[in-house]
DNA sequence: ATCCAGGGCGGGT
DNA sequence: ACCCGCCCTGGA
């Protein structure tokens, strides 16, 4: 892997195509992170690390460290700061940033499929998929449901304060995202009235004790296909269909998973289906339409579609550019393989 | 004031 | 199976 560096506890990507720190904390995939003039400051497992895209100032302090070549100053630079070491990389940060994944490769293999998807692909280059911890990532779903991000953020925030145990930190006071058995535990007065989480309290709490006392067993549900797991998932409180395809995609590494919320919606109404409301619908044809790969398609879909507003009420479409016809299936196929080995 | 924000639940057909 | 009203909260 001689794109990733390393150097006084921090790990450095460099000359990669789709690595870029806007694009992988801003699509909502995760929302444990804050952002100050480029540099991403976030809690991932037991690190507290921060990523930012290099200047060429930085980058010739790494030139001058022997950590990148002179050549190497006018590509990107990445830095994961505190991050660790080689081996921090190779035993979390490899699977957490999806390094596996040949992400050129996959752009190029989705833009194929229409023009619609190949404008989202271009536009979202840069993005990855995290491979986030199943618990906090249910956990952060399930407080997604009818929310809007700030207050997401907000209380999943709050949360690992009431719940997690303190990190040792110079950089402030940073808490690890709470076990299974100490959000279990957590009062519903503190996650109403400190959290703020309303409604979802309940759910959080009782979906947490159902995962504790391994109702709900979490190592089960990875071992099993998509659809038991999507459908075991449904056994909590507080996840329905849609929450229960974040998890998976997110927290699971289930690329099939499709998760249908309003831009996903408005985005497949807009460009193939004009009208269609429900869910099961619209998740159905993008599977047929995009493939095994689906869910990175809606990711980079979801991204484009919110960022431009797109179908929302001050930005309707035209309505000439507003249905594509049906993806082949042949097509799908030929684009299912695009994970290398490692 | 009314609506909505990255849905889910429960009760009704 | 679908459909629909309702739900904590707070900012527009």
């Amino acid at each position: 892997m001689n794109n990733v560096r390393f150097w006084d506890n921090h790990i450095y990507f460099v000359n990669m195509t789709d690595f870029e720190p806007k694009k992988i904390f801003e699509n909502g995939q995760t929302f444990r992170w804050q952002e100050n003039q480029g540099l991403y400051t976030f809690v991932a497992g037991p690190y507290l690390a921060s990523l930012k895209t290099l200047d060429t100032a930085e980058k010739n302090q790494l030139v001058f460290q022997n950590v990148i070549t002179t050549a190497e100053v006018d590509s990107p630079v990445v830095a994961l700061l505190n991050g660790g070491t080689q081996q921090d990389y190779t035993n979390f940060w490899h699977g957490y940033f999806d390094m596996e994944r040949d992400y050129e490769n996959l752009r190029h293999n989705l833009a194929a499929v229409d023009q619609h998807l190949a404008t989202a692909m271009e536009y979202g280059k840069g993005m990855r998929i995290l491979n986030q911890e199943f618990f906090e990532v249910i956990i952060s779903f399930i407080l997604s449901a009818n929310n809007n991000i700030k207050r997401i953020q907000q209380g999943i925030s709050k949360i690992t304060e009431l719940a997690g145990d303190k990190m040792d930190s110079a950089a402030g006071v940073y808490y690890k995202f709470p076990t299974p058995a100490q959000v279990a535990a957590m009062s519903i007065e503190d996650l109403t009235q400190i959290a703020k989480v309303g409604y979802r309290a309940l759910y959080i709490v009782k979906a947490a004790q159902m995962i504790a006392n391994q109702e709900v067993d979490l190592e089960e549900i990875s071992a099993m296909d998509y659809e038991a797991a999507h459908k075991e998932l449904l056994r909590l409180p507080g996840v329905g269909p849609k929450v229960a395809d974040c998890i998976l995609l997110f927290g699971n590494g289930r690329e099939m998973a499709f998760p249908v919320d309003t831009w996903v919606i408005k985005v497949m109404n807009l460009y193939y289906l004009g009208n269609e409301k429900n869910s099961k619908k619209i998740k159905a044809d993008g599977l047929q339409r995009f493939g095994q790969l689906a869910g990175i398609a809606q990711q980079y879909l979801f991204y484009h579609a919110r960022e431009h507003k797109i179908g929302s009420k001050e930005n309707v479409a035209k309505p000439e550019d507003s249905v594509a016809p049906k993806a082949k299936k042949d097509k799908v196929n030929a684009i299912a393989k695009t994970k290398p080995k490692a």
